[in-house]
DNA sequence: CGGCTTTGACCTGCGC
DNA sequence: GCGCAGGTCAAAGCCG
């Protein structure tokens, strides 16, 4: 990675408002973190118009920065979450350890059925008093902003809003959604930025556990630029591979850490290609990558590196 | 009729 | 302890 773009991961990362650097010249922006036990890695990425910008690196390679901005605005509280929790390896509050998290899912989801079990005679609403010995643990969880005029991206999944709220300082609403698909216990909140409301911030947490349910090999590429993008249609997507397999990957090598992010904005870049025209995916080694034309703008650069 | 969205209430964590 | 904000639940309603 360049000093150049270093320092300005430095400035996004530091920055108490990642969203002030987003404008109608980003039109596709993420953060994404990926812990597994003690080791951590975060990055950073901006798929520009004129290609992509690969922010990803081991946190511990990072330049020494400010993680803790001081008042992260609301919209993008995520990223500063995400970025905080490497920060405070001393912090027992917050895991990410994917097997801490997975029970944490089954401990969530066996409450239910206590709750039903033990007191059958409470109301709904009413509903029980939650384990209090341990504190909530998240999945993995990484989000990004995308210029969009549609709040819910298209991603290959299904998806089954269980709620809504209103976001403090921000007049939109921030929206929750969940696999539809029965085990699979990944989420997504969907929010629009107050500093750009032309800026969706989608949240991904947790890991799917079965292939997507949109179907395959659709040629998108003839659909219509500008027409929203929206459709049911997809890509495939590089299943099964999950969060864990891109974990190992990036961890076990930095040339192309691209690939982690694969796993969530493949889908939502095929499915919407309107989000991204003419884009090319480069890494930290960017000259190494040839330029593919078209094909790269569907084409993952992890496949494309095969060569 | 099944699946999904809406929406108000409830729960939890955190700061003061 | 209290209040606030975020997150979740689940009944009701909508829609194809």
């Amino acid at each position: 990675m360049e000093r150049k773009e270093m320092i300005k991961m430095e400035e996004l990362v530091g920055s108490s408002s990642f969203t002030d650097h987003i404008s109608d010249s980003y039109p596709f922006s993420g953060i994404f973190d990926f812990s597994e036990g003690e080791k951590s890695s975060l990055g950073f990425m901006e798929l520009l118009g004129t290609g992509v910008q690969d922010y990803t690196s081991p946190l511990f390679d990072l330049p020494p920065i400010s993680m803790a901005p001081s008042a992260p605005l609301p919209a993008v509280k995520e990223c500063s979450e995400v970025l905080n929790q490497p920060a405070t390896p001393n912090s027992s509050s917050i895991s990410s350890a994917s097997s801490e998290a997975v029970n944490d899912t089954e401990q969530t989801n066996n409450k239910a059925v206590d709750q039903e079990e033990e007191q059958p005679d409470k109301t709904k609403k009413q509903l029980k008093p939650k384990k209090t010995n341990q504190k909530r643990q998240r999945e993995p969880r990484f989000a990004f902003m995308t210029k969009s005029e549609v709040d819910h991206l298209e991603d290959g999944y299904r998806w089954r809003k269980y709620g809504q709220k209103a976001v403090k300082n921000s007049p939109f609403p921030r929206s929750y959604y969940r696999c539809t698909t029965a085990s699979c216990n990944v989420k997504k909140r969907v929010e629009r930025s107050f500093t750009d409301p032309t800026i969706v911030v989608t949240t991904y947490e947790g890991q799917h556990t079965h292939p997507s349910p949109v179907m395959p090999r659709q040629n998108f590429a003839g659909a219509p630029p500008g027409s929203g993008g929206v459709s049911a249609t997809s890509f495939t997507m590089p299943m099964p591979r999950t969060l864990s397999h891109y974990q190992q990957q990036h961890q076990q090598s930095l040339i192309n850490p691209l690939t982690a992010s694969n796993f969530a904005i493949n889908g939502l870049l095929a499915n919407n290609p309107g989000l991204l025209r003419d884009t090319r995916f480069c890494t930290q080694g960017a000259a190494l990558l040839k330029d593919h034309g078209l094909l790269q703008d569907i084409v993952p650069s992890y496949m494309l590196k095969e060569e």
